[in-house]
DNA sequence: CCCGCAATTGAATTTCATTTTCAAGATGCC
DNA sequence: GGCATCTTGAAAATGAAATTCAATTGCGGG
């Protein structure tokens, strides 16, 4: 189910889809791919939604807007989303592949309730600067990091 | 397979294996459940290496000792170890689960090479006040975290 | 020491997300 | 418009994790 998520971005507006979706077209021609009206769609209604989605759940998303795309399409859409940086993958601990919006973002992390799944986005600078100084110390080219933290929200802790 | 790993902590003891499975055996008769050869010698195995071990690579380890052992059985075990406190999990981005020692360590973090997998080990005590404070600000109660750094390692690089 | 209940074991099976296959249908370069 | 190539989506394959079940084993009480 699409979970409960805190943060303070503000909503997409029409003028980043359209940006989004040249991003999108400029890689598929730099690849050699071709676009379609499918990945379009699938690109719109990720945008859309501002939730950690699941391959399944934007799936279902997709199909209100066009029932006839199918898991398949979507699953290699968000491949390439992911490849032209518009997407990338979070993994929570739960052993599903989940994605978010890359574009436009500063890099965050999360905090996630091991009880109902709820989310909260944080921001830490410091947390870079460990990437690079770690990075460095070990002879290592960063790329990426991942941090995740793991608790009980308030309410859960209540219940 | 096995994967190069770079770290700084000395290596188990007999004292530290008997320390180990005294905590075994007591969380067992705490729930409830039994020892058995079977899982003193996963639990064995486990200890003598240093490696991040998925469920098949210490299936094969223990193999070694009593070929007799199932996968079943060290799948199982390895979650009663993570249980009571010696094992953890740890997600690195392959879709795999591994487990290291927990005992007796000081509280670590990662930093993978995405290309040939190899890790190496680092600590930051800066990133476990990161935990506090974020869930103090968010009234979460934290329990634990995952901090991945994903990159280069030099000899790739060059490659 | 031995009985019997309950837990354990391991092979086999099931589950479930992910990934691949393939034939029919689009896309876009010429 | 023609044609090579990419795309699509249903279905099948994959692979790790989890569960089932009948035979076996541990262990507390008598």
């Amino acid at each position: 189910m699409l979970q409960k998520r805190i943060d303070d971005q503000p909503s997409i507006s029409r003028e980043m889809i359209r940006e989004a979706q040249g991003i999108l077209h400029q890689h598929l021609k730099r690849v050699g791919l071709k676009q379609t009206a499918q990945r379009d769609t699938i690109l719109r209604s990720f945008l859309e939604t501002r939730d950690h989605l699941s391959t399944d759940e934007l799936h279902r998303l997709v199909q209100k807007q066009d029932p006839g795309i199918g898991y398949t399409t979507v699953y290699r859409t968000l491949k390439l989303l992911a490849e032209c940086g518009l997407a990338s993958e979070v993994a929570f601990h739960d052993g599903i592949a989940r994605y978010e919006h890359q574009y436009n973002r500063r890099s965050h992390h999360h905090m996630v309730c091991t009880e109902c799944g709820s989310s909260v986005e944080f921001f830490s600078r410091e947390v870079d600067q460990i990437e690079l100084e770690i990075g460095r110390r070990h002879n290592y080219t960063t790329t990426r990091h991942t941090f995740q933290i793991y608790g009980l929200c308030e309410e859960c802790r209540k219940a």
